[in-house]
DNA sequence: TCCTTTTGTTCGTCCAGTAGACTATTTAAG
DNA sequence: CTTAAATAGTCTACTGGACGAACAAAAGGA
């Protein structure tokens, strides 16, 4: 219930603020007459409170609108793409990739450094992504863009205080926003605040806001990249659970008994049969294929799609033991959709029909009415998410950053 | 996403209303400075803020208290159980009990009607809660108190637009709050608002309420009496799902193959196995049983205990078949806890043990940190925390009551 | 008795949103 | 071209409601 929560009173001019700042953040440039009709505010209100935003550089005026019909024509307002910006990156076990973007979200500069293996040592990772973080601060200095955060998606669990727990790059307990803010002072980038997220529900709000699933009212995302793990969207907001673990797909037993060893300890978990690793393996891929370029680009797609049949009848299996275990949160959570992003996006339409089809072999009662499909974003959508986070951070509670 | 809600300023006022309210009903008699510190308001506000809720008649001031130390003593303020009252009523498949309650969820009153079979028709229920509905009435009028609403659970699904589809009771899109409203006309209560619940959510807000988790972020309860249904809390909030269907687990598939038929249609589902009558039967128990009433104080929960071993086979597999149905639950939600509610609460501690065994089995990774317990709550819960949704609607928002 | 401490009220202040008049700028009609 | 109607945005006075400080009330302790 969390009730012991920091009750106070409700800021009002914060709260208008912000209401004001999402309205024309939504709906592209826009009027302040329309502002006010649609926030409930008065135009004067309004006026005041554009004119804070465009102030504090998170709004810009656009110059006189068209009139459409009689009437004095509109001053149109939207979101300052020379205002503050927000660099993103994806931490993946083989490379880092990052965006710099602006306060619209379109992406400004990208950088990748890929590597060979960045597991083990949390080390490995920030020296990796020190050029990646390098270039798009030097992007952001040029344009002379102040950046107002850096996030960061990577796949494990991230805890309420930062921490990160990842199987997949070996790290435990690692504190990387302290780790990359200590280096941020090196590259002359002190002082912005590093958050951290775990990609699966960086992937699932990547969907929500970039993927036209805006109107989902609950959205799961199943991704990965070594391990499985879903993202869950309630109205647009991400379900922690009560451990932060919400979501943690990946080791629920799918084999009834035997099945093959896992790394958790146990044995027959979804990643033993659906992860990139085995599944590759049992399809008889042999090729070291670790990121989603390489599965969506690589070999097993086209095998499938010939019919080869170790590749289709080891893709079936993993997307009939992916279905099987949504079905268990299906019924729990009465999604809209279902997305499967991450390398599973790069096994192709029939993938998604098996996941299906085990989901409703499963909990007849839901199948019907829940979509199953594939993600269409691109491989990189993580990071640009993760800068997203910092966007809509500043849009979402605009009165912060006017305090500077 | 439904972020094209009603989006329109804060009323400031209406909110620190119910923050004071709020702070007031938890923490029983409280003085004016204690609910200024904690709400963060100033005491003058306070003053003003606890004058219009005693006004209305939600607060009563209840004289000096103790001083402590020096210093002027406090006058006290709490929840006036003299103010509004609510009814909360429980439709079962053959009973309705109802209770009266005042504004701290105490009860007044109780009333049951107890019938041979209310499935079908929905009249049949209408009828049986006339009775019920009289009597409830008559005492909040002996004691001039004013019902505030009328909330009713029941097993079954409850659409968005208040209609009810429960295939316990045999009904399909029915109205229920429309026919109790022209039922309470006769009755001399035209005008009290009805809203009409799943027993499932009730159930698992009544956990949060009176069951002491109070302070769990994550709460599931499963209950139900002829079907399974889990309730599903989020931070105290009710899961609705996106067709409002969430925590629907009856119709999961626990038998890989074959399995019995189910009224829904497939085979296999729990119902077919966790389910009172399919229990019951497997068990080899004859006896009618419906209620919990019946399967608690029957012969089942003695028989297990016992060790008779058709009994002991029949509850150890409906435990190991709704513990595998919440693995992928718990994978999903991360839970603080699982609470077994309904007729399961009278099954008997190690009923709820083979639940957690099936569960770990499932998913090892989570099983350490869940509890999965069996309610103590009495069989006519759901009716109270029917009641207490009214009152702490009233709390929530003391404007709208305010305005009368 | 008087001082200290805490409660609760009163009164004046001030912030921020409201109301509505007023100006500006367009289209459409005469 | 002139004028009316429509719409956008600003300005000023007003008001609701929270705040702050001073003060009265009611204790305990020296």
């Amino acid at each position: 219930m969390r009730r012991d929560a920091p009750a106070r009173p409700v800021q009002q001019h914060e709260h208008n603020l912000a209401l004001v700042a999402r309205l024309a953040a939504r709906a592209g440039p826009v009027s302040r007459a329309w502002l006010a009709q649609q926030s409930g505010l008065t135009k004067s209100t309004v006026t005041q409170l554009t004119g804070e935003l465009v102030e504090g550089g998170l709004l810009r005026e656009l110059g006189t609108g068209r009139a459409g019909g009689p009437g004095r024509p509109a001053t149109l307002l939207e979101l300052n793409a020379l205002g503050p910006a927000a660099i993103g990156l994806q931490v993946e076990a083989d490379h880092v990739a990052g965006c710099l973007t602006d306060l619209t979200g379109r992406v400004r500069d990208r950088a990748i450094r890929r590597a060979g293996d960045l597991r083990g040592e949390p080390g490995l990772a920030v020296r990796a992504a020190e050029p990646v973080l390098r270039r798009l601060l030097n992007t952001a200095l040029s344009t002379d863009s102040v950046v107002a955060g850096i996030a960061v998606g990577l796949p494990g669990r991230v805890s309420r205080t930062g921490t990160v727990t990842s199987a997949g790059l070996g790290w435990q307990g690692t504190d990387l926003a302290r780790l990359l803010g200590t280096r941020l002072a090196v590259l002359g980038g002190s002082g912005i605040p590093v958050t951290v997220r775990a990609s699966a529900r960086l992937a699932a709000l990547a969907e929500a806001w970039f993927g036209g699933e805006q109107d989902a009212e609950v959205l799961v995302c199943v991704s990965g990249e070594q391990g499985l793990g879903a993202g869950i969207l309630l109205d647009g907001t991400v379900l922690e659970g009560a451990r932060g673990a919400a979501g943690d797909i990946g080791h629920v037993r799918v084999r009834a008994s035997g099945g093959e060893p896992c790394e958790c300890g146990a044995a027959g978990c979804l990643d033993t049969v659906a992860g990139q690793t085995a599944l590759l393996r049992a399809a008889g891929v042999t090729e070291p294929a670790r990121s989603r370029l390489a599965a969506g680009e690589g070999p097993l797609p086209a095998l499938v799609r010939e019919g080869e049949r170790r590749a289709v009848t080891a893709t079936r299996r993993a997307g009939t033991a992916l279905g099987g275990a949504l079905g268990g949160l299906a019924s729990a959570l009465d999604p809209d959709v279902i997305v499967l992003g991450g390398y599973l996006a790069g096994l192709g339409p029939r993938f998604a029909e098996w996941v299906g089809a085990a989901l409703g072999q499963r909990c007849p009662g839901f199948a019907p009415s829940v979509r199953v499909r594939l993600s269409r974003l691109p491989a990189d959508i993580v990071a640009r998410a993760a800068a997203a986070t910092v966007t809509r951070g500043l849009v979402d509670d605009p009165a912060r950053w006017l305090a500077e």
